[in-house]
DNA sequence: AAGTGGTCTAGACCACCGC
DNA sequence: CGGTGGTCTAGACCACTTC
């Protein structure tokens, strides 16, 4: 808690769980300028901080108020774990296999490494409260992270950002799809069933590759939730 | 183009369409700012715009850079239509049903009317280039928009804003299912093929529901595609 | 008309990156 | 080290909503 607009953020956020609901209106920049002794467009910082992440919206005129709750959560770029956790789940995984191997046409294209080139390959189940949930298939470049750098038995983002390949966004492609009978033999439900699956592509800061995961979710445990907005663009 | 800090905008967009790359150096804050003639928190506020498009990001220390260009743009709240164009199609649609009647109880706790109000409830066909997309049903509180003032001739999204309902932002919840006999057979896919289920929940700036709409896309020709990213909260 | 957020100024100092 | 973005000030005027 070092800058002024962070504990300005913060005080906002405990007003808003504790005393306000949706829709509540917050009090002006002018005066929370004053209640925190800094300048308006500090307090203005605090604010278009908590807009970003749909906590409060303002109109123009108005004023500021607090966002409906359920609308709060964009999506984030998380793991298997962490998504767990915040839908109340208790997360396991079984490793199915750990292989380096060459990366074919669409793994190649998706990295942005040539045809061939040596990637780690993962794939891991994953259980929420002890049953299955998702089939998950990880290759990152091995000119980037090596098999023998990989512990398994430790988070795989702790150890890349470890390593200085820190996830800052990724590309999201979703879509449905039937599983195939060894699949859902995994996934422990009936062959031709519905899956959700989810191909992401995790970049850097710099939007360089990091890793392509596919990731076959179970279509009756699963879903996605995300708000749009209109504006956004121009 | 009212306000300096949108001119400056444009100005970065023209530079980065014509003359820059992915990851290309923008000229620095204090240049532009002296450039434009004017102060760096204007163009701060015009870099800040062009960044929440993820047109450019900003490295501490280091600049501010052009982002990489197949980052898609974030979801925004389209029209069926809006999203055919954007993709290349050529969208067609044809309306299978128009009802009034009484909301039921998932509906009416989306929609956060009582459970029985009158709703309108539209059902179309949406096709792409000819041939069936996506299945669509959409409801409104009659309260809000009567059977009397549709035309169905026209687009439903510029009726509800003539009427003072201007969508804004909306909930979505994408899965994947299996589909039944009938919707196979609207679809012209085999029983039992996975679609993409989206339930939308549109709303007013203010939070308050307006449209629910829950369509089916044929998983063999449509796909969700978005970016993630890993800071907004906290 | 009063109050709100939206834009804007002309400075300042700090934290970080790259050489 | 110099240059960059990140934070911050103490004002100002404009545009909009609400009454």
């Amino acid at each position: 808690m070092v800058h002024k607009y962070e504990v300005i953020s913060q005080g906002l956020i405990e007003k808003i769980v504790t005393t306000l609901g949706p829709n509540d209106l917050l009090p002006s920049e002018r005066e929370l300028a004053q209640e925190y002794g800094v300048s308006r467009m500090t307090v203005r910082a605090a604010i278009a901080k908590l807009a970003e992440q749909s906590r409060v919206y303002q109109i123009h005129g108005a004023g500021t108020f607090v966002a409906s709750r359920d609308v709060s959560k964009a999506p984030r770029l998380t793991s298997f774990t962490e998504d767990m956790v915040s839908r109340g789940f208790t997360p396991s995984s079984r490793v199915l296999g750990v292989w380096v191997e060459p990366a074919g046409t669409d793994v190649a294209q998706q990295l942005g490494i040539p045809e061939g080139a040596e990637c780690l390959r993962l794939k891991r189940l994953r259980l929420a409260d002890g049953s299955p949930m998702a089939l998950e298939e990880t290759r990152i470049p091995q000119s980037l992270f090596s098999l023998s750098q990989l512990d398994l038995a430790r988070s795989l983002y702790e150890q890349l950002a470890e390593a200085g390949l820190d996830l800052y966004r990724a590309e999201q492609e979703v879509r449905s799809v039937p599983l195939d009978s060894a699949d859902s033999k995994i996934l422990q439900v009936n062959v031709g069933s519905p899956a959700l699956c989810v191909e992401r592509l995790g970049c850097s800061r710099r939007g360089s590759p990091i890793e392509f995961a596919r990731t076959l979710y179970r279509a009756d445990r699963y879903s996605f939730r995300f708000p749009v907005t209109r504006d956004s663009s121009e």
